[in-house]
DNA sequence: GTGAAAGCGCTAACAC
DNA sequence: GTGTTAGCGCTTTCAC
């Protein structure tokens, strides 16, 4: 049964005044428009009787504002980006702005054929986790002038504001504590080569390396995107190649397990046999066997000052001075990381 | 700076033709309404050049159609909601809906108002998972007639079309293999009581205790929710006051988390000190220490199926026949059963 | 084959 | 104080 609504129309024949009047009274401008008490009332009440609610797309079109605002992210179901989205939706709707979830499946093409979609049903903002890969569509949108906000992974070369975590500080200590407690043959699991994330993770981790008088090894990074089978694969690579490595740095919580599979099924034991870190912090951390040492971000954080900066555009019409926001990452060690086994 | 869009108007005029003409070529009709193969080609050319994409805020207003539907979840980080999320996402994509999201924080009234919201956007249907409670609006909704779906936790005495877990085979099955183990004092970690998922949980657990000649103690059912600080504090409590315990059953994977917790605050071991079963697979699981045995909810399908039958609706505009869906769960043992102590 | 015009539901400028 | 009217951008009858 189709749900037709009430059209303010119906609420000013109710009340026997003209849909101006109605829309007035409704809108709260009653006081500032001179609308008499009596009829305010009438307004309201028929209004209430009929269940009146104004429709938004209507008010959208009249206003040439949606008030609604765009989020796209690789994958919806991940952890991250769903903590992200959920910042997103609550900081945005405190400004009346409903958010459109999209997902693009990793996939650049996805991503641009849903920012056109968004595009056309006029959202007045966008916050995207890129795929990765800078493609004329952003270059696009850099000029476009259009709202937008960069998270997680950005374009050192395209101008928008943007949100990232200190990735390669991040890294950098991690790979720092494990160096600290004697290991120098460190494998890297890496996420989608590429992306800034990765290439951040592995910069700190590299850096690290090299302040301590150690020699990177490119063929110690392996892995091809964040997930948990590119860190199992990776993992069992490495154990097969470089039997001498003691420590591992996962670049994400999905290799970490990924990594932890391939040690399971050789019976390696951690910290015992080879040391583990991961990047981002997850619940379960804690309690896995033994409790992972993480690069915790800030997720709430993350999501919070892309919305905020978003917001701001959308009200001020115009691009933040401070381009680049970086949000502070915490290194958590846990018992997954000890001395290498012969020391 | 204002993106302001190109207009119909503006591509007919550059294409030297009517709006109407324009319109006709550009949804694709100029064979059905006989527009000259070179009207087409100067519409298609114009458009091109300016970049034309219909508002579809202003086709939604024509159509009356706004081609988005509501999801409404109680905690959109929360790894299972952001699973459903996803695919409610990708499978409405597919017929040209935009889905836009929203959170309830678990609270009753925020449900009512962002469902109310939702409506106001003219939303083509709504996927819900309750908070929990029947309130006025659910019967309101019920009478409306607008699509609607509601998902995993639901309201037996309210005719909605739903979708669920088997959560109460789920129970029983894990249940009865702790039984089988020589297990005889089992306590229950629960989520919020009052939500039917709880429920039906608690009841497969009764079930198969009551078949296996257990009594039924209510004292051994602790917890207020479904978080991993409900689980923890239940876990103490049990532990405390039932130092006769065995095994645990969480009736959440974040219920899990926290009696991990507990036991580890105690120095106990799992499974021997106590086993324990958790409900909802999660990635971790395999990897804590010892891998968990779960009762794993389909959640694609869960989300493909709530997507489906609202899809149904929106074309039909009307109810399904069958208004309750249950989607199976499977019981997946791992290392965390074993024995009861002294056996 | 193509155009003119009405109208989706709302708001705001302008009348009186 | 309140009504009349135009118009947001689009689709679709109806006219020629």
């Amino acid at each position: 049964m189709a749900t037709s609504h009430t059209t303010l129309e119906q609420v000013a024949t109710l009340a026997e005044v003209s849909v101006s009047t109605a829309s007035r009274a409704l809108a709260g401008k009653a006081r500032e428009c001179r609308i008499s008490e009596k009829t305010e009332q009438a307004i309201l009440q028929a209004a209430k009787k009929l269940g009146f609610q104004a429709s938004h797309v209507a008010q959208s079109l009249r206003a040439q504002r949606s008030g609604a605002i765009g989020l796209l992210v690789p994958d919806a179901s991940n952890p991250f980006f769903a903590a992200v989205a959920r910042e997103v939706v609550i900081h945005t709707k405190r400004y009346g702005l409903s958010t459109i979830l999209t997902d693009s499946h990793g996939s650049e093409d996805l991503e641009e054929e849903t920012l056109s979609q968004l595009k056309s049903r006029r959202v007045e903002g966008l916050i995207v986790c890129p795929v990765g890969q800078v493609t004329p569509y952003w270059r696009e949108l850099e000029r476009s002038g259009t709202p937008v906000v960069v998270v997680d992974r950005w374009f050192p070369d395209i101008a928008l504001p943007t949100v990232a975590a200190e990735n390669a500080i991040g890294s950098h200590a991690a790979t720092s504590a494990l160096i600290a407690k004697g290991h120098r043959q460190i494998g890297c699991l890496q996420g989608r080569p590429g992306t800034s994330s990765n290439n951040e993770r592995i910069l700190g981790y590299k850096r690290a390396l090299t302040a301590n008088d150690i020699k990177f090894n490119k063929s110690l990074i392996r892995g091809s995107d964040f997930s948990e089978e590119s860190g199992f694969h990776a993992a069992c690579e490495l154990l097969k190649t470089h039997p001498e490595l003691t420590a591992l740095l996962a670049l994400s919580n999905q290799n970490a397990l990924g990594a932890l599979r391939a040690l399971n099924d050789r019976n390696l034991r951690t910290p015992t046999d080879l040391s583990l870190v991961m990047f981002d912090d997850a619940p379960f951390a804690e309690y896995v066997a033994p409790p992972l040492s993480v690069v915790r971000q800030d997720i709430l954080t993350i999501g919070r000052t892309a919305s905020e900066l978003l917001i701001e555009q959308i009200r001020t019409n115009r691009r933040p001075k401070q381009l680049l926001h970086r949000v502070p990452v915490q290194l958590e060690i846990r018992q997954s990381i000890g001395p290498p086994p012969h020391l």
